[in-house]
DNA sequence: AGTGTCGCCTGAATGC
DNA sequence: TGCATTCAGGCGACAC
């Protein structure tokens, strides 16, 4: 069984290993029939997502934070799993327990289960055409891929030029680049050293070039590492691998910023402050200006 | 069009 | 102990 931390939020490194982990599974494998204990999460599901059945998960593959099960019929099984998603993946010599929160349940053709779990139901599960997938209105608006070769500084730097919103925001701005969430936009901000309630307009060249630079870095890290709150089961024999990534500033309000040179007695630690209604978290010192 | 705010939703943590 | 309140945030809807 492969499974996800309880306190998850799924930002692309986790969707990537998630997929990762799908792939391993189910590539290849037949669909026989999917289950759906309610009527829609985020969004309805469609009634033809009801009577999907023995299709072949032709391939798995992500676009920002979406898990696209592209399918032998030339569909697209959508998912997104929004803010406490996980998929669940039952191998086919376990066992499924139907758990609370199991809004979907794909069986496969060899008796294995995927369940998408989401307690907040933020999440999402519809079909499309696979070759009509760019078009999409989930997927038309969006920006390039953050490890793609697109997501350049001179793009970033046209995006971002006159910009007066907080280049906090901005980087999380679906439009400017996908899959950098919260937890990453405050870790790349530290990395960079740019202040993250700067215009991100006034970011100029040097530091907007270490912000893509810290951007990938910290994304390809995490993915590295599994997914900062991934863990994966290998029910046979119990081995146990449990990643769990040290964040230097995110959730470390008042504790000493990881790896930084600032005084914690002069400073207090980690600020944070809100944007747009969610948490920053910085530090005053490394941070103070556009670097 | 660009920008900012709100609400969806549940469970964990906290307050009294 | 137990009930009420607060907080977490991806993303779309909405207002200005």
């Amino acid at each position: 069984m492969i499974e996800t931390k309880g306190a998850f939020m799924p930002e692309l490194p986790e969707v990537e290993t998630v997929c990762r982990g799908l792939a391993k599974k189910l590539a290849g494998r037949k669909i026989k029939s999917v289950t759906l204990n309610r009527s829609g999460l985020r969004v309805p599901f469609p009634p033809a997502l009801r009577k999907l059945a023995d299709v072949k998960v032709a391939s798995i593959s992500r676009r920002a934070k979406y898990v696209l099960m592209n399918l032998s019929d030339g569909r697209t099984l959508i998912l997104h799993l929004g803010m406490s998603g996980r998929l669940v993946i039952f191998g086919k010599e376990d066992v499924y327990k139907p758990a609370t929160h199991d809004h979907l349940v794909l069986t496969m053709d060899d008796g294995a289960r995927v369940a998408m779990n989401d307690p907040r139901r933020f999440g999402l599960a519809t079909l499309a055409q696979t070759d009509a997938l760019e078009n999409h209105k989930l997927f038309r608006a969006l920006g390039p891929e953050p490890l793609g070769k697109d997501f350049t500084v001179k793009y970033l730097a046209e995006k971002l030029k006159g910009k007066k919103v907080a280049v906090k925001p901005a980087i999380m701005d679906q439009r400017i680049v996908v899959g950098v969430g919260n937890i990453y936009a405050s870790e790349a901000l530290f990395a960079a050293g740019i202040d993250p309630e700067a215009r991100a307009g006034d970011v100029g060249p040097a530091a907007l070039k270490r912000l893509l630079t810290e951007i990938k870095r910290v994304l390809k890290r995490a993915i590295k590492a599994g997914g900062s709150s991934l863990r994966d089961y290998v029910q046979t024999d119990g081995e146990l691998g449990y990643f769990q990534h040290q964040f230097a500033v995110y959730d470390r309000e008042g504790q000493k910023c990881k790896g930084c040179v600032c005084d914690i007695r002069k400073t207090g630690g980690v600020r944070r402050i809100a944007q747009g209604g969610r948490s920053t978290f910085y530090c005053p010192v490394k941070q103070a200006g556009l670097g």
